[in-house]
RNA sequence: GCGGCUGUAGCUCAGUUGGAUAGAGUGUUUGGCUACGAACCAAAAGGUCGCGGGUUCGAAUCCCUCCAGCCGUACCA
């Protein structure tokens, strides 16, 4: 749970604090009526020193006095002795740039070598219970790519907030109900009746599903029951044909996405909702809130009331409840049978309208709800393109591009690295790319950083050089820029993984991962390690396995693998 | 029409919530292994931050008008 970055620019705050009170106190500064909120920031140019304070810019207007001479004043006080830093001074407008010195190194070092496995980790989240639900693909078809990358996201973003201290549950919400099951159904019998008695038997139903995998389905279930279902009238054979079709397609969603090393807490059944009456006695709590009403046979929620731009259908005029009244049932489940603190959904783009009317309706009184308990995460569609040309995706059509597919022609490792991508980006795919894709994805750069110091550590072991323990190992000793600019990287590592949650961006962790791995080659190539006086290798080789430890810890977080060799 | 997301180097994208000369990767050009893994490193070139206004010490970032692309706007899910 040690954040270098943090107590860094606190000690900034502190020391430029004090060396206000002390020239107020001697009369060089005037005192301010408020307290100056001087902010302090990592700077982006190391030639501006590590943290800058902007004290003197944003002080200046209530001190009535120039920002470089407040600057000036506060810079001749300042008290180094027992903090991290080893210089400042003035730039720019009057920016106070500090500069870090070796005890900081040290403790950086030092950090990662106490936590191991757990540095990065911080308790943010103070174990609050977040379930994150995910993928949610519907189970009339394979997953796509656009369930590739939601999976990646989903799956990051529930690591991220485990490492950042919150309880984490991963949720898979399964359609086995409905109307897409119905037709699910229809499709199926088509096929499985054409398989019986010709192409021309039965006309396959409009909006069906003509992907080759319900004819695949039909056969299977051919070839194990034979043309049992001939007779039966249509409502019971299509239920007998969904019955097995259904946990038949969830079962290979799980295999896949466990190729995919996605695994669930809990694969929950819609169905479940229907069958225990919850959505009955949810839309009657609802009716019963007061803002519901009939129209026309059907039954409405009054979601204008909640700030929506339009009303909902709960209840449809044939008796049978929309997906919105189950959604709605679903989340009540969530957050108060379940108690979850936290809901993270992560959906698809073709749902933010859904999302913002959504939200609405957990405001209704009645539900018992903590609207602001829910948030989205909406992600961009996934735009499948092949030599320059879209392609349309459809599992109606049945011409997706499976997640399965994928795996098939580029490595776990490439796919999850690529699809953590910012879920605002509007990602493009190009099937044509697809295998070069592969060479060229960043996630070898990185690995190859891991795969080369797991071999310098063997070669220098069999020398009969050890990493040491911080004991022996001087971090004074690595003073230049490639070194510290790897140190200062490593340090960066909880901070990362805090801004990550907090923002429910899990890419972060893979441009950490670039620059830590870019870091680490410059230092590489510019610093040599075998060969060099004892006192010296020791500090590199320690270093290196401090890079080593953090790659492994964030390659986990992102669900990649840091091999030894490539 | 209304709502959402996006527009930054040839291409793919960053930009720490308003900070200093806008950065990486890739591609192009050039250099570096009789040296711990060259799947690496170094250097060059490449920009009216979609357009035009506004807010202030200071704007890619905040506000407004337009332009373009994608997604929504069902008694489907």
């Amino acid at each position: 749970m040690i954040n270098m970055m943090e107590s860094a620019k606190a000690q900034v705050a502190e020391l430029v604090s004090a060396a206000y009170e002390k020239a107020e106190a001697e009369g060089a500064l005037p005192r301010a009526e408020a307290p100056i909120n001087g902010g302090v920031e990592a700077t982006k140019d190391p030639r501006n020193g590590d943290y800058a304070s902007s004290f003197a810019l944003t002080g200046a207007k209530a001190l009535k006095m120039k920002p470089r001479d407040v600057a000036l004043e506060i810079c001749s006080r300042l008290d180094f002795a027992g903090s991290y830093f080893a210089s400042a001074d003035i730039a720019g407008p009057g920016f106070i740039n500090f500069t870090l010195g070796p005890s900081w190194y040290s403790a950086v070092l030092g950090a990662i070598d106490s936590e191991r496995a757990d540095y990065g980790e911080t308790d943010m989240g103070k174990g609050e219970k977040v379930m994150v639900e995910f993928v949610s693909a519907n189970p009339t078809g394979p997953m796509t790519i656009g369930n590739a990358r939601g999976g990646v996201l989903g799956d990051t973003l529930a690591s991220v907030l485990e490492k950042t201290g919150h309880s984490v549950w991963r949720e898979f919400y399964v359609n086995d109900a409905g109307n897409q099951v119905d037709l699910f159904g229809k499709s199926i019998e088509a096929r499985y009746i054409q398989l019986l008695h010709g192409e021309d038997a039965v006309e396959f139903p409009e909006n069906g599903y003509h992907g080759d995998d319900i004819k695949a389905l039909a056969q299977m279930i051919y070839d194990k029951d034979g043309d049992k279902y001939d007779n039966m009238d249509s409502d019971e054979r299509c239920k007998a044909l969904v019955e097995f079709a259904l946990p038949y397609n969830i079962a290979q969603m799980k295999k896949h996405l466990e190729r995919y090393r996605i695994r669930f807490d809990k694969w929950f059944l819609e169905s479940t909702l229907h069958e225990s009456g919850y959505i009955e006695e949810t839309v009657a709590i609802l009716e019963k809130g007061g803002h519901t009403y009939e129209k026309d046979g059907a039954l409405w929620l009054r979601n204008t009331d909640f700030g929506a731009e339009k009303d909902e259908c709960l209840r449809r005029s044939n008796g049978f409840y929309t997906y919105y009244a189950v959604d709605i049932a679903y989340h009540r489940n969530k957050f108060v049978a379940r108690g979850f603190d936290r809901v993270i959904d992560v959906w698809g783009a073709d749902h933010h309208g859904h999302a913002i009317r959504f939200k609405a309706s957990m405001k209704d009184p009645a539900l018992g709800i903590d609207a602001d308990k829910l948030d989205f995460v909406i992600m961009q569609m996934v735009r499948l393109v092949r030599d320059g040309e879209t392609i349309k995706v459809s599992k109606r059509t049945g011409k997706a591009l499976t997640l399965n597919d994928l795996l098939d022609e580029i490595s776990v490792d490439a796919c999850r690295f690529f699809f953590n991508a910012k879920p605002d980006t509007h990602l493009e795919f190009d099937l044509g790319l697809a295998v070069r894709e592969d060479s060229e994805n960043p996630v070898y750069y990185v690995q190859y950083a891991h795969a080369r110091i797991c071999s310098l550590v063997k070669m220098l072991a069999e020398e009969g050089f050890e990493v040491p323990g911080m004991a022996s190992a001087d971090a004074s000793l690595l003073s230049d820029e490639p070194a510290v600019n790897v140190v200062k990287t490593l340090a960066r590592y909880p901070d990362e993984l805090r801004t990550a949650a907090r923002d429910y961006d899990p890419s972060r962790i893979n441009r950490y991962l670039v620059e830590l791995a870019a870091a680490f080659h410059k230092f590489y190539n510019a610093d040599r390690i075998k060969g060099e006086e004892v006192p010296v290798l020791l500090a590199r080789l320690k270093l290196a396995d401090c890079v080593r430890t953090v790659l492994e810890n964030a390659l986990s977080v992102i669900g990649v693998s840091a091999p030894e060799h490539m």
